[in-house]
DNA sequence: TCAAATCGTTTACAGTTGTAAATATCTACA
DNA sequence: TGTAGATATTTACAACTGTAAACGATTTGA
């Protein structure tokens, strides 16, 4: 019963940081994305409150405080998310995707050497 | 004053008819949607009006009809939404990005051939 | 010329999202 | 044991989205 539903752009980046350092609390999760973002505690907790909701996020009581961790996998979330950017804004055609994200970013020698191996593994379709 | 606002989900599928079809009428755009949604023609009609509001579209009457066409450039639009995607779900980094999408998706020979080249072509950075 | 069809504009409405304050609960010190 | 402080839960609210009907103007076939 994992997933069913998808997650916002802010609540990705609550789930970031709770993938990253899980099992947390809500104090440890404001914390860490204050240094990035300016929400308030108040904010975050919502956050935290939706994504309990949409089954994202679980937590088990500690004392008086939460422990928080994801529920389901971030694989699925990020292929989620990945396949619907893909269909619409490049019409569901990879590699023109992909073309972009070369194109437009910067990649040292060491990482196109990575991407190299990484097309010499991978198993031509017919 | 091109491109101040994001597009949303929906609002994608009518741009990509119109960079596709351009100059094109309501009509024809509801048409070649048809074909893949199931928006009534009223939908359509608020998403075109959206999209002129948000200045992405515009158009210019022709007869008693009008004819739209795209405001500023697609690729504008596609770098925008590509750099949100690349920061919300893999946390700005680009080659585990293009390492989901080769590894998730069937590439042909010819594709595979294309990308390597591709990479030949990229400079690295320092 | 009158009604029907066609266009574009307004209005509608519920669900999601970003942003946060108000309130209720609980723990722990004094 | 009562109260301050921390925690979590509710409530708030405007903007954006998906989805579409209602309305008003205009063109055109009968």
């Amino acid at each position: 019963m994992t997933d069913r539903i998808g997650i916002s752009d802010a609540e990705w980046q609550v789930m970031n940081v709770v993938w990253e350092n899980q099992p947390i609390t809500a104090q440890g999760i404001i914390q860490i994305l204050a240094l990035k973002q300016k929400w308030s505690p108040a904010t975050v907790r919502t956050f935290l409150h939706r994504l309990t909701k949409k089954g994202v996020l679980e937590f088990e009581p500690e004392g008086n405080r939460y422990l928080y961790r994801a529920a389901g996998n971030k694989t699925s979330q990020i292929r989620k998310a990945s396949k619907s950017f893909l269909e619409t804004v490049f019409n569901g055609q990879t590699v023109p995707l992909l073309t972009h994200f070369v194109k437009s970013h910067r990649l040292s020698e060491q990482e196109i050497a990575e991407l190299r191996k990484l097309l010499d593994g991978k198993e031509a379709a017919r």
